[in-house]
DNA sequence: ATCGCGAACTTGTGCGTACATGTTAATTTT
DNA sequence: AAAATTAACATGTACGCACAAGTTCGCGAT
């Protein structure tokens, strides 16, 4: 080692304090001598021991509070002042996404931070490049809606690197279960589906089908709160009346089942959908085969979008908060940035939707 | 932006001089002032001066010589493969925006770029921070969709400093008038307006009423294609029958004046609209007051969005190729980046979108 | 016991000086 | 004409002082 090759005080200076703390002489958090006590002790001016200390906050070594001291920084947390926020989605412009996106961009970009967008097409492998991806940029934190969220992820070594890394990452919409104590802003779906349900079961509706997505944690909740709901009013769950659909089968099944059950008779009175979209869908394709809603058949839909406005009978659904989703999604993040034990102290939050009644459901 | 929220006086330095480079005002490679020089002109000590100086030599915009000078370092010379893409756009989640946005990152993800997203909300002031943000990030290049972009730009310094630095940009679906040669990806709205209202003429229509939006350019070439249909059909232009709007007024001014022009019996026929969404409203204006459509008045839209698909009458409209928009400016910018002489070939391209005939609009 | 105040500390800003050291170009010497 | 010297000017190091601003803690009043 060609040390004190430059032979200024302050180099030398510095010099010795890196190695006191990269010998462990000095430890993290622990407060090093004032300027002034410095200065003193070697004989040196205090704008030298100044110059030599700023070189190592710059390079990361230590870090100054304005009245009280400087102390030595725990160097495996680099400082990251990049201002970027890596954020994945499933989709970009489908359905509620925007407005999410929105609503996170409305908080950081008020707080100075820009967005690094990614989005997944909600495919598993496309997630773990993504993840490969922004690992490499230089991002302080990271929001996630997870890709296929009720199924098993196979890129949890994504997730510890980014632990080790030290960048805090908050869960949107969904969680996966291996990863249940981490950060995560979470709608109520099972309390929103059993708000829809109970509803449909006050008007006096006796076979309600519920049609529910199969690989997607959301759907697996709201299925949930369909049962419930149905064993409060003590209507039976019959299995017959839910329909599972999948992404592959989205868009067929629903409707191909439902047009079966009219077909056969059933009797069913009413259908809980998993979304306004499938519930939209399910008004089309009844009102082409002449059934009548409400009138035949009441219907609620899910997450009180523009399917639900725009529909020729206006959709009862369940307001998705999707821009608070966003917010409350980008501001706890930013508690977690300033957090130095975050890993330690999980943020979570349960956002409980409200049922917005509209013209798609009647008394029987 | 909480500038010079810092007031020292080296702090308001370094700011000034960083604004000067990242302007272009001192120009990569070039020598600034020596120290004495700024300290005598500024009435400052030199160690203020150093101090500032050095904030900029740590952080990558200056280098200094011993002996010789302080000079501003080229940053495009470095090699710069963040492999970043800015994309700035007015709205993130209304209207076409999210297809837009989903059309870039298509492309650009499929490349192995990464977005920056921002939002100007449409509001001037916040397009300067955005770009004054991304000038400080280490992106290669940038997609923008101009801001309120009738109006002449108060930003075209921003726009010159990236041009200092070599950071390729395109704009899509709009310009400014003083940045006409640049690269740029627009929707040809003359000629899709023109064949609405060539439509509405060849169906019999007399007094056609057009309602365009005033600050932005697409609204200005939207009435262009107006006022040409009607004089190639022969019928007379009359400035009573266009209703201007700006962003302000545009949740009340459109729906105002037609339902004047309705209460004063005035005989209008049909009614070009600016985009989908004036439609919707329009026609559910109309309705309410009794007016049917199409029977009594038929109506055009422009994007054909999903307020044409779900309105109750399906509306006739011009086929917005959102998607190809963005995946175009994508593809071109990724041309831009590899030419070295981009600045002087600039690439532009018109996207011809064509009229989606639906039930708003009958024979006279 | 609690509050308010100030003393005594800390780092932050800003000015001054002096001299060291490296570069450049004009000047002088060879 | 080429080489050496030197003056002028650039940044680099180092010292000094004064005051601003934030934190901590103990003392005295309440």
């Amino acid at each position: 080692m060609q040390k004190s090759e430059n032979q200024a005080k302050y180099y030398k200076l510095m010099e010795y304090l890196k190695e006191e703390i990269l010998m462990g002489r000095i430890k993290p958090g622990e407060q090093i001598p004032s300027e002034n006590m410095l200065a003193d002790k070697l004989s040196l001016s205090r704008h030298t021991v100044r110059k030599a200390i700023s070189m190592l906050v710059n390079e990361g070594y230590l870090y100054t509070e304005h009245g009280r001291g400087t102390y030595c920084l725990d160097r495996s947390r680099k400082r990251n002042d990049s201002k970027n926020i890596g954020v994945i989605t499933t989709y970009i412009s489908e359905y509620i996404f925007p407005k999410v996106i929105q609503g996170i961009d409305s908080v950081l970009s008020a707080n100075g931070y820009s967005i690094m967008l990614k989005n997944t097409n909600n495919n598993t492998e496309k997630e773990a490049l993504c993840l490969e991806d922004v690992l490499e940029k230089n991002i302080e934190g990271m929001i996630i809606e997870p890709t296929k969220s009720a199924l098993f992820s196979n890129n949890l070594k994504y997730y510890e690197a980014l632990d080790n890394h030290r960048i805090p990452y908050i869960f949107i919409h969904g969680f996966y279960q291996q990863l249940e104590g981490k950060s995560q802003v979470l709608l109520d779906d099972a309390a929103g589906m059993h708000a829809a349900v109970k509803y449909l079961a006050e008007l006096g509706h006796k076979k309600i089908v519920g049609i529910f997505k199969a690989d997607d944690i959301q759907g697996l909740n709201r299925h949930k709160g369909y049962a419930k709901a149905l064993s409060e009013a003590g209507l039976p769950y019959d299995p017959d009346h839910v329909i599972w659909f999948h992404t592959e089968d989205r868009d067929v099944k629903p409707y191909n089942v439902i047009r079966q059950m009219i077909e056969e008779k059933s009797g069913i009175d009413a259908i809980a959908c998993y979304n306004d979209e499938i519930a939209f869908k399910v008004f089309e394709m009844l009102r082409f085969m002449g059934v009548n809603v409400p009138e035949d058949i009441s219907i609620t839909g899910f997450d009180d979008s523009y399917f639900s406005a725009n529909c020729p009978v206006k959709l009862t659904s369940v307001r998705h908060p999707k821009e608070q989703l966003g917010e409350s999604a980008a501001e706890l993040l930013l508690q977690m940035l300033k957090d130095d034990d975050y890993l330690k102290n999980p943020v979570q939050k349960v956002i409980v939707p409200e049922l917005v009644v509209k013209d798609s459901c009647i008394q029987r």
